[in-house]
DNA sequence: AATGAATGAGCATTCATTCAT
DNA sequence: GATGAATGAATGCTCATTCAT
């Protein structure tokens, strides 16, 4: 008797979300999934659910990684606040470059049901960065009068560099531009 | 012998738009379109070659309508450029406002073929905007390393607000909080 | 523009109950359906909304006519009850012949819920046969304890002899030999 | 090295029993029989070599059961054959009664196979029957004119009674109200 | 031009059976 | 022997598109 492997699961995860970004949902075969992971089409069965499942956790998994991940970087930073906005939007921008799919993936899953347990993770993600702002905001060091709004602008952002900008752009050059924008803005300021 | 119905046709684009806003591409049946159109299933395919026809001409049509009217307000604008920053962001939201739709239609198209006509168009309106930034940016009174990525923020940072911002959000107040983030950044310039 | 055509449903409705009347329920495809049909896969479900749907109503189809024509020759015979109950086995054993199908098709379908249409018209023709032996006894004419019971008798006698009876048994001689069987047991014997 | 356990055959076929007395055939699936039977999926093919071989073994052995129990009450028996006849409608029904999922095991079992297994034990009861019906005529007890078909009634009415017959039906009233039908029918009415 | 009946490619999912452990 | 993870054939149903009327 095998027991269920993990590692299989994870290959599964790995070949359906590298489909899932080439194509909407729809348009995913679970049979090219089965093959692209090159286990049966019953396995994935016995691993995720359904198609839906299986697709919404991919997204799950993507965004709790971010989370995770910023939430260390920010722990070990020692930085003032520009600096801790600098921490997220690059690691947003790195985190988006080594999973080139999340980000697709995000963009065919429309728009969150907030009670899905990914629409949870997003409004997670929104809200730590709000928090850094907000604590940015007490100590003097930040200025904003909509830190709700502000946090959303940030995925935007990445999200629209990643989809839409020039291909050649060297992603820290990017992300330096995002954060740039969103401390100083582009408007000339010490006059 | 009748002539195409423009009016017709008209209708067809009305339900459809509606339809694609409340859900993905691939779960609105174009039966649902003739009937919400009050036209046969048929007559569909007199006005529009293919399903996938009928969805981009709506996104074609939605950016050629907002770059055209930003054009106007722009030629017919007299202020600095901060002025059109904001008459820009400003048109923005108040079409989405207007066409609530087509947010979530553009959401649903992926990544626009460069060569899509609809791909051209949002290039489109990204240029309108770049032109703006880069005679600001002349004029002296805006900077900017990288205009043809700011370009891209506007649409993401409306884009964002109508879709996760919070719903009792006053329309022109969020197009504040964009222009001024865009304009001025959250840091303190202690100027 | 074509109209729903009751002809091509009748169609339908003869290939599935040979094929059903062949196989199980489950071993039937619709694709071999629509096949035999002369009509394409999706035809089916202009006419049937499922295959459960279309199973169904070819069972309760069968007993309403079989009722129908029970009730009308019933109507018509001018003899005593002992003629009456002849002429609805008979009829039941001709019904079954040039239907031989139904016999079958109604093996595959399970007990009858109550509740669904086809297990009432069931029912129905178990009151028409009892009423008829009912009204035997009050004219004195007949003797059973249990009509209900006796009832039931019928259809699985027929049953029988349809599903299990040798090959070669002329029909009315079998009709002629479950009335004895039934009248022998249920008639008065002047004693 | 263990042997074949049959007390594990034997949970196997109980459950399964029940399983397939609850839902027909092909609604029932393996893992279940396997899980209600205390033992793995695999373990049922060491002892069945596959879901048809246990469906109509099940079918098999219920009727061996019925036949042997029979032909021992008949053995017994000292009656006249009116009482044999009582008898084995009686053995019938008290076996349907202890074995209530037999009954519809063999709804589900469509006509049988005449060459298998459980066709020629079918068809045994069937002859069974048939010859006490004979030794009865060549006793001058009974008159029938076709002992092989009213053989088949037996089973017809039995299986009747126990799938449509009122719930409340105390069982072996139902077995005197069907011997009774038999007998009238059959018996020689001093005429 | 307009219609909706007809079509059939396409696909998620189930489940009997196998086989590595 | 026992197990259950793995497999993939099999099938009901949907829906974009066509076309007879």
């Amino acid at each position: 008797m095998r027991l269920p492997d993990q590692n299989k699961r994870r290959k599964i995860a790995e070949a359906a979300v590298r489909l899932f970004s080439e194509r909407p949902f729809e348009q995913v075969r679970l049979e090219e999934v089965a093959a692209a992971a090159g286990v049966g089409k019953g396995t994935l069965y016995i691993y995720f659910k359904s198609k839906d499942e299986l697709y919404y956790s991919l997204i799950y998994d993507g965004f709790a990684d971010l989370v995770k991940r910023l939430e260390e970087q920010l722990r070990a930073s020692q930085s003032d606040y520009s600096g801790k906005i600098r921490v997220i939007v690059s690691g947003m921008v790195e985190f988006a470059q080594s999973h080139p799919q999340m980000i697709d993936v995000m963009r065919a899953a429309g728009v969150p049901d907030a009670n899905s347990p990914w629409g949870a993770k997003l409004r997670e993600l929104a809200q730590l960065i709000e928090k850094v702002i907000r604590q940015g905001i007490a100590a003097g060091e930040l200025a904003d009068t909509k830190p709700e709004l502000t946090a959303l602008y940030f995925t935007a952002m990445v999200r629209a560099i990643m989809l839409h900008g020039p291909r050649e752009a060297d992603a820290q050059a990017a992300a330096q531009h995002v954060s740039g924008v969103i401390l100083g803005g582009i408007g000339k300021h010490g006059r």
